[in-house]
RNA sequence: GGAGGGAUGUGCCGAAUUGGUAAGGCAGCGCCCUGCUAAGGCGUAGCCUCUAACAGGGGCUUGCGGGUUCGAGUCCCGCUCCCUCCGCCA
């Protein structure tokens, strides 16, 4: 959540800032009205509870028993700050609902724009790969190759699953082991983190506002939700936790399973295994202190990149623009890999800085002279499964077979996966 | 799933009569002092709110949420987490 006194200071750059990423700019007056309204109860009930303090204390002084009419003045003081008390909590839950539902500002240099037509491509690393023949997607080469499985998936667990078989397999482990080798080189600390967390925590992320819920697979029995990303368990375990300023930047490097309905999305990218229910990915997270975060966003964009270009797959980088940020971040880019089984760029990686919006709501810290402040947050993709869709297809021989990446063949075990 | 024990301010430890309104110690940090170091001295919880204010006032916070009471760390109810034991289990 943004700091409710820059909200107060600034309530029109918050209602622009609100607006630009699609929300109702309205919500910073209703916010602002529960504030004065909240304030006032807080002043009212505090001297009540003043008053009482000062009567408790007087009574205790006594030597003897307090009279009955000391006692039911008491008891009237303890009347009225119950019906304040009651007030001052139903406009307070108010208060907070409206000061999540205001999203996280966007940084002054995102691109304006409605959704993602608007993003700006800001950089292309390689150009569309060529073939002298027409080339294959990615599962008509997965099925042939005997790599992928999504008809018994479907029989097994319904559309948008799939089974990753024989060298895939190998190959996307090889992906995890060189995204960790990489990561870890850059001191990032590699954490395998639990796929299903409190109800309570996933909403400090930020993303169950503007009908997030509907895309989190929700386990109501326990509690829990599974996750969508490694970020929500890696940002979620310094909850309520300060940092001491010399221990920033911290830099995790999760692997988990992801877990999304991908409700919205019905009839999208229903072919192979781009958009599934459940994937893996290994995510860095970084919390820093204010002033580095920018830095800090260039550096993970930087380490994404460094990943692809060791792939030799071609790719751009997307600037998304304000309407297509997510509720959470101030500025966000993509990777898009080239897909010539699409004929088209397609995202394998996301890169966003939530400056102070999840520390906020997450309560998360850190020591420095003259008090504490909130943490910045960012989160990066290494990899995901997606990759593996762009290697099939920009590898691919004409004979149906695919080229492993010279830089994975030490955990593949060969350079080339035949039928 | 069952039985028992526990959780006290920023990290660690830890006190608080039959309920009377959160001691103290260590560490860390800041300042001072000593030629340096060691030792020592002083100061240091967070949040909310009033306010021009990093000044000062008031309020809240003993794992979390309720309740009883003039008053709850303390009594009652529910929950979370940790520990021990039983059961089950990759």
């Amino acid at each position: 959540m943004l700091d409710p006194d820059f909200i107060r200071q600034n309530p029109e750059k918050v209602r622009q800032g609100a607006a630009s990423k699609g929300a109702d700019p309205s919500l910073v007056d209703k916010w602002l009205k529960t504030d004065e309204e909240r304030r006032s109860l807080i002043g009212q009930v505090d001297q009540l509870r003043a008053e009482r303090n000062r009567f408790t204390k007087e009574l205790q002084a006594g030597e003897t028993a307090p009279s009955e009419k000391k006692l039911s003045r008491g008891r009237e003081l303890k009347e009225k700050i119950r019906i304040l008390e009651n007030r001052l909590a139903l406009v307070s839950g108010e208060w907070e609902r409206l000061l999540r539902d205001i999203p996280a500002l966007p940084e002054e240099d995102v691109p304006a724009g409605k959704d993602e037509t608007e993003n700006v491509v800001v950089r292309k690393w390689g150009s569309p790969t060529r073939f002298n023949f027409k080339p294959r997607d990615h599962l008509e080469l997965g099925e042939r190759l005997g790599l992928i499985d999504v008809k018994r998936a479907g029989k097994v667990s319904g559309s948008r699953f799939g089974y990753l078989t024989g060298d895939l397999v190998l190959l996307e482990f090889a992906l995890m082991q060189f995204g960790l080798e990489v990561t870890t080189g850059e001191g990032f600390i590699p954490v395998l983190p639990p796929v299903m967390i409190k109800k309570e925590m996933e909403a400090g992320l930020g993303y169950g506002e503007h009908g997030g819920w509907e895309d989190m697979y929700i386990l109501d029995k326990d509690n829990l939700v599974l996750v969508a990303t490694a970020e929500h368990s890696l940002v979620a375990r310094y909850a309520e936790e300060t940092f001491d300023e010399k221990l920033l930047p911290r830099r995790y490097v999760g692997f988990s399973t992801c877990f999304r309905r991908e409700a919205g999305s019905y009839g999208k990218d229903t072919r192979g295994i781009l958009r599934l229910h459940q994937f893996n990915k290994l995510e860095m997270v970084s919390f820093t202190r204010p002033e580095d975060s920018r830095r800090e966003h260039k550096y993970l964009i930087e380490i994404e990149e460094k990943l692809m270009r060791a792939l030799q797959i071609p790719y751009r980088v997307v600037k998304m623009c304000t309407g297509d940020l997510g509720h959470p971040a101030a500025s966000k880019f993509d990777i898009e890999a080239w897909m010539p089984g699409q004929n088209k760029y397609r995202e394998t990686h996301s890169c966003s800085n939530c400056t102070d919006y999840q520390s906020r709501r997450l309560n998360i810290r850190f020591r420095r002279q003259g008090g504490s402040e909130y943490v910045h947050i960012l989160n990066g993709t290494v990899f995901s499964e997606r990759p593996l869709i762009a290697v099939l297809e920009n590898y691919q021989q004409e004979d149906g077979s695919v080229v492993i990446p010279e830089v994975l063949r030490r955990w593949v075990g060969k350079d080339k996966i035949m039928g």
